[in-house]
DNA sequence: GGCAATTACCTTGCGCGCAAAGTATATTGC
DNA sequence: GCAATATACTTTGCGCGCAAGGTAATTGCC
């Protein structure tokens, strides 16, 4: 959007930085989106004794952290889109996992709660982590870092 | 990493490390997912011009670098499922990026190959990263950084 | 009080990601 | 040479992620 130097030139040069890539594997975007699909596919085995998906289990994870909270205050903890939020709760609902009620004080909001099944969950849900972690050879000092990593980056993207 | 001791009690104690966390942004999996997601959600605009989606863009850069790949191979370099990278290519071939072909040395295998308008997209498409990057406020060495923990993550989440 | 603007949520449409099942072609074993 | 197996791809079903559009309830403004 700054930069729209090669507009002009359809002729690629060596020099061109944009493309001195020779894999994939060189672009963080690739390696980004390749390592979360991993992790999804890799937390789906072990999710499935509990019922869950991993959309499902962060939602369940953001209410066990702060129950009773509304739709839109769920949406901005779970960084969920609404509309993706929506059907993800009725399905949780479905499931008796937690149950959905108009706020009396404001009938647009729909308080979500968790039920006692729900509440059950917690503790075996959480401990697979543990299974994954085990799965993985970087220290945990490397993964405080790549959490701090994405986490700017995704407020950086987020922004304007 | 090593410790599974709180297997055997399912009540919560204080000094539970799986239950200390106080926010989503906690979990590395959370950041990780929700960076991916904003990843795709910014650049989705800038594609836009392009009329590509972020894993079709995936695809593209895989056969700007190595054209004329089947789709297994395709499949190995992008990291994705043969069953999503299938309608993904017939796409593309939709709007005349690339073409699909028997390979005649064995039937069963789909030789993909780029279009000249597949070609002429390169430069553009490649220029977009660009832009990205701008609005991003981490180094340069921690982007590379990133890039090598999530590599090494997937391969880690893939194996076994 | 009345009415436009805002907020909270729901719905729709599309393109994935992936597991599972299906089809066609190649290869292997005997 | 031919059945059993393996490989390459396609299809189906489901659950997202998200933009866009819709419907109520609430707020702000006059």
């Amino acid at each position: 959007m700054i930069k729209t130097s090669h507009q002009d030139k359809q002729v690629m040069t060596p020099l061109d930085d944009s493309n001195s890539t020779t894999s994939l594997s060189d672009n963080v975007c690739f390696a980004l989106y390749t390592a979360s699909n991993a992790l999804v596919r890799a937390y789906s085995p072990l999710l499935e004794q509990c019922d869950l998906t991993y959309p499902q289990y962060l939602v369940m994870q953001a209410l066990w952290l702060n129950d009773g909270t509304n739709l839109t205050d769920l949406s901005r903890e779970t960084r969920l889109d609404l509309g993706s939020l929506t059907p993800i709760v009725k399905r949780l609902e479905a499931k008796y996992l937690l149950v959905r009620s108009v706020d009396s004080k404001d009938q647009r909001k729909k308080i979500i709660q968790v039920t006692p099944s729900g509440t059950a969950l917690k503790q075996d849900a959480l401990s697979l982590k543990q299974v994954l972690l085990n799965k993985v050879s970087i220290t945990e000092l490397e993964i405080n870092s790549l959490r701090d990593l994405c986490l700017i980056l995704t407020d950086d993207l987020n922004k304007k």
